[in-house]
DNA sequence: TTAGTTTGTTTATCCAATAAACTAACTTTA
DNA sequence: TAAAGTTAGTTTATTGGATAAACAAACTAA
């Protein structure tokens, strides 16, 4: 049977525990005459939450703020050293993990290369980072309040992984294995989803309600952030966008489809283009070869650009976003990329639907998905915690 | 500056009473002791909230039920004939107009030609079918509780028409015009979200939480449920996938684009496809002679669907859902083009997603936007409808 | 010094949900 | 046919949020 959910006093005060946290977050330090205002509760009932809120360890008074003409008011900070939250991106080759309080503040951070590491020393890598961190966090009312996984490939709704492509390790229940050894909350999120929820919560469009989020590699992942919240689809597959037909008649795709747009725009698909003794050339020194002018280089950034741009033309006509944010370090590091996009886009786009929409390279770079686990750790643990 | 949602008693009330709204409509006829059981509240106040609802119309009690060992239950059902909702659907070429009871069955229906109509005309004809249909609506508590009125065009969040593609004539503010002559809430929406609303609440995939719906006429309109609610976009303008690229070289498109999904796979393509002396045919004769088996039409109507498939492949890809409807008067009433847009679907799509998601024709056929303008209405009065 | 302002708490009240006790109306059992 | 058991729905007292109003505290300005 379905459970629904009724609706009863502990549910308001759980949502105007919600407001006024969210607004302390947002506007910190603020006094509860200020709270009150802007949020339209009652003084009182201000002062009955921020109460329970203090007891709780959550935020705490720093003393006397400037006076607007009466008694001066007692300001209020969240408390970020409440707890700590890890968040841990695991990629085709590489690990980052990072350890951050509960503002998203990167405390510790630690990167490992897998390239060449079997299923069973990934696992090892992976413990023994956490452990790490563990072991240098510091003192807290509530410690560690979880840790948040993303992976490159499919996690369904119940957070197993279902498929990942470029890996050949999969431990289906990591969630369960991670939870077994640390004893505390974990979420396993898709790397795309992640990386988008980071930038919705730390990134530059963090005020935004409806983000797309594009992460260009190896392959093309992408994340959708709607009304403030994750989209993740019925069984959780959402956002599959790089495997969208912009060819028809186009070359095959392992995926089963003809002419995907990761065939024509992804890191794989722009290195593919190149002369062949440049093959094997690392992101570092094509923006390096970009920046010395060279030729042949330039052109090729146009031409993953303008590939770029024609799936993201399709993506803006879908969805009628605030912004769409590119992850990849090329597009990050330097212009001509974007630039190309920005054209391509303005001239295919609709004149209607143009306007508005910002397109905007990553500001969180590579820690994008790892912030976005944390968060998602974080939203949990403010959420989720009962308040007597 | 923002308004916040806070929450209270009247939240929780308004909250509980929708659930047990809900509940009734559903489930209908059901006792008030059944109600406490599935929704989980309490007894007592399932009873006092049923009270404010027969006090205000909303439902009323049809006497004594079968009893399951004890007392029989006095059953409720929902006051269907509370109130009147008109739905109006303005194609490019004609006017569809319904009235219907709070539950969206039909009372009155009529449909006008208007591909020889100038603005001015449009105007008279639908204020005419709104005055007639208030002239026939039988007596009622609530009367006319509003009216909802679809548009093939682009339509903002404030309910403005911006833009429309196909028609001669514009009448920015049809909102305000439309109130300030009948004096009920009136709701524009775009046709193809309207229809997805429609086939929502009232078609065959009531039960699904997301759905995608594809409009397929002159050009292709689609339309996002998501999470049970229409998603619009920022500015309202979500679900231009008529113009998704599938051809990135293929030919220009009116709206800037080039190789748009809709130049191949919109009625106006599958008509361009046929010899010269059919290009004027109807769509029951096209149903016609595929029924006779015609070698000729059913080879276009193969290839209408091949196109279709391809574009839907990318929505497959991008949306993960639970449905997704096809409306359109050929996919209805021959099954060839259904069949081969399953098999390209399922030749391109990937296999892990491919197993859930229902791919349907419209059962609400021509009147699922006019039935989405009329629950956009319904919802609005339930909810909106104060009680004391 | 005094009046006025702003901040935050206390007090009494309101109101929706709830549990428990109750009445009502039925079925089953003996 | 009477008693016991069961289900339906109401009544009553209680809980626990939010709120308005009164209040105390701490400041500014005149």
């Amino acid at each position: 049977m379905v459970i629904i959910q009724i609706a009863d006093q502990a549910l308001v005060k759980k949502m105007n525990r919600k407001l006024i946290l969210d607004e302390i977050l947002k506007n910190s330090p603020i006094s509860r005459a200020t709270l009150s205002e802007i949020t339209g509760l009652n003084k009182s009932t201000v002062s009955s939450q921020v109460n329970t809120l203090l007891e709780k360890d959550f935020i705490f008074e720093i003393g006397a703020g400037q006076s607007r003409g009466g008694r001066r008011p007692v300001m209020l900070v969240f408390n970020k050293n409440a707890g700590y939250s890890i968040g841990i991106d695991i990629g085709v080759d590489y690990l980052n993990g990072i350890l951050t309080d509960l503002e998203g503040n990167i405390i510790l951070e630690k990167t490992s290369d897998l390239s060449s590491s079997s299923a069973s020393e990934v696992k090892e890598i992976l413990f023994a980072l956490i452990h790490g961190f563990v072991t240098h966090m510091p003192e807290s009312p509530y410690g560690l309040v979880g840790i948040g996984i993303c992976v490159p490939g499919l996690v369904d709704r119940h957070q197993q992984i279902i498929f990942m492509p470029n890996l050949n390790w999969n431990i289906k229940d990591l969630q369960f294995l991670i939870e077994s050894e640390f004893n505390v909350p974990v979420f396993v999120e898709n790397e795309a989803n992640a990386g988008a929820y980071g930038e919705k919560v730390f990134g530059m469009t963090k005020n935004y309600e409806n983000i797309v989020y594009i992460s260009i590699n190896v392959g093309i992942g992408t994340g959708l952030v709607i009304n403030n919240e994750l989209y993740k689809g019925v069984q959780g597959f959402s956002g599959e966008m790089g495997h969208m037909t912009i060819d028809f008649n186009g070359p095959k795709c392992s995926c089963g489809n003809r002419g995907c747009w990761e065939l024509y725009a992804s890191e794989k698909a722009l290195l593919a283009s190149l002369s062949k003794e440049e093959k094997n050339i690392s992101r570092k020194e094509i923006v390096e070869r970009a920046n010395k002018n060279d030729v042949e280089m330039l052109n090729a950034l146009q031409n993953f650009g303008f590939y770029i741009g024609i799936g993201l033309t399709n993506i803006l006509n879908t969805f009628d976003v605030e912004a769409v944010i590119l992850r990849n370090y090329i597009i990050e590091s330097h212009p001509i990329v974007l630039n190309t996009i920005k054209n391509e886009v303005s001239s295919r786009v609709h004149s209607h639907l143009d306007n508005k929409c910002e397109l905007l390279p990553s500001s969180l770079g590579k820690n994008a998905p790892a912030l976005g686990a944390v968060s998602i750790v974080i939203d949990s643990f403010l959420s989720v915690t009962p308040i007597s």
